[in-house]
DNA sequence: CGCGCATTTGATCTAATTCAACCCTAGTGG
DNA sequence: CCACTAGGGTTGAATTAGATCAAATGCGCG
């Protein structure tokens, strides 16, 4: 019964190719962002003929990341942001007590290291989920080249925008909704944003624990578990590990909307 | 005893004058930037000479509003940015299922409508909590200004970053710390924030209502009150209605910090 | 002067945490 | 090949922080 869960197969496949480097850190010049299959959802995306050059240009250094590798650390100087190519990565936030909270998962196509830009330093760590890589994109050029080309200035503010309103839906979530809606929410909003990125729309495989969920959602991992066991014997989905299948969407929806 | 708390009091006196204006809505041209007390604050920081002048030229229309009354709604196309001039206002995210959270506070200086841009329209109810004035920031002259002038490009950059790392402060408090620990510390921070603008250290009036801190906070107002009695009684501060006393900084910012 | 609203305080209730035991799965080494 | 182990995950019982319900107080304002 417990055979085969290859639902959530590959995506559009990539041109990312079967170069498996098991060397840390090897940069990868292998291929431009003419021909990303990840354009579209990129900081590049608008950007065409020669604004797109000289964005490939730019970002033509790449990083693999193995599972729990960190691409950064809080304190370090600000060097670049990182686009996901492939993979996913957590940021997790330590307070200077000690305690550390999850603050958010990035997906192929997110832009990683927004938050410091403030400070000049990370403020977080960002960790790989599994072996994973990125565009680096060096801080000065990002912000030389939006100089030059309007279109790229607006799609910077245009994403940092959008992680500012996705910070406040989450403290929404996290201020006024219990922890069943917690996690509904979240199932669905990462089942929605892997959607965009040509996965199935009824099924989600989770990278991180639950823990990190926990963490993420404010709760317990307890708690994340007990939930999940509420909604798999209501028949709202099934899970078999960390695969997780959506058998009554609209049920779940209601769950998770209030 | 109660007598007498002009502890805080005016800041820095701007040059905003006497024009008490009683017509909603009045633009007023009065003042340009060159000669604003909240410059080094706002988001000209860093212009001078030409540069400045431009962004004056883009500013120069201001808005004042009553206690109470929106500056924009949820829905609206975006427009502009706003700064605050003068005053206090509280974002209030609405969730579509009618349930509503207060998703910031708004001093002199800071920039309102940043998360509106990712979406073009408004996502969040401004409000201002007293008689206060905004400068009005058309949108279309930002982001043209911000190409032709890095050195605003750089801030407004640095400003939506700031605006994330300050949720994502939230959102570690939110989830992981108690209702203590999020009065105390929302306490510090505004008193920090206020302090910037030249008030007290250890002196802070609230503008907004209890309720609007447990929204906030994600607690109830009952808690709410419950903590700032159970501090008082500590000694940690004392309470006249909004105005609030820090009497042992020390212990409060242990009280804040875990 | 009295009404309405914000605030405080008290009593009860509940959702989620904590503590603890157990299970399952994948990876390891004999 | 299979037993062993470790970490993630699940489940149960007890505890508690905070919500909710309810009542009393105080203050601002018409």
């Amino acid at each position: 019964v417990l055979l085969g869960h290859p639902i959530t197969t590959e995506p559009v496949p990539g041109p990312a190719g079967g170069s498996q480097s098991h060397a840390d850190h090897a940069p990868d010049h292998s291929s431009g962002c003419e021909t990303c299959s990840l354009s579209s959802g990129c900081l590049s995306r608008g950007l065409r003929g020669a604004d797109l050059s000289a964005f490939a240009e730019m970002a033509r250094l790449k990083r693999k990341l193995h599972r729990g590798e960190r691409l950064f650390r809080p304190g370090g100087a600000l060097a670049s942001l990182y686009v996901v190519c492939s993979g996913t990565f957590k940021t997790v936030a330590v307070s200077h007590e000690g305690r550390s909270k999850t603050t958010g998962f990035y997906l192929p196509g997110d832009l990683l290291g927004l938050d410091a830009i403030a400070a000049g330093v990370y403020v977080c760590d960002g960790i790989a989920l599994e072996d994973s890589e990125v565009c680096v994109l060096p801080m000065n050029g990002v912000l030389s080249l939006a100089s030059a080309v309007p279109d790229l200035l607006k799609e910077l503010v245009r994403v940092l925008s959008a992680e500012i309103t996705r910070d406040h839906r989450l403290l929404t979530l996290l201020a006024s909704m219990d922890a069943e809606h917690r996690v509904a929410r979240f199932f669905l909003d990462l089942a929605e944003r892997y959607h965009r990125l040509g996965y199935s729309k009824d099924a989600l495989f989770l990278h991180m624990t639950r823990e990190d969920i926990a963490s993420y959602l404010g709760l317990s991992s307890e708690t994340v578990s007990r939930i999940i066991s509420r909604l798999r014997r209501r028949g709202l989905l099934t899970v078999h590990h960390r695969h997780i299948d959506f058998d009554d969407s609209s049920r779940l929806t209601q769950a998770a909307d209030w």
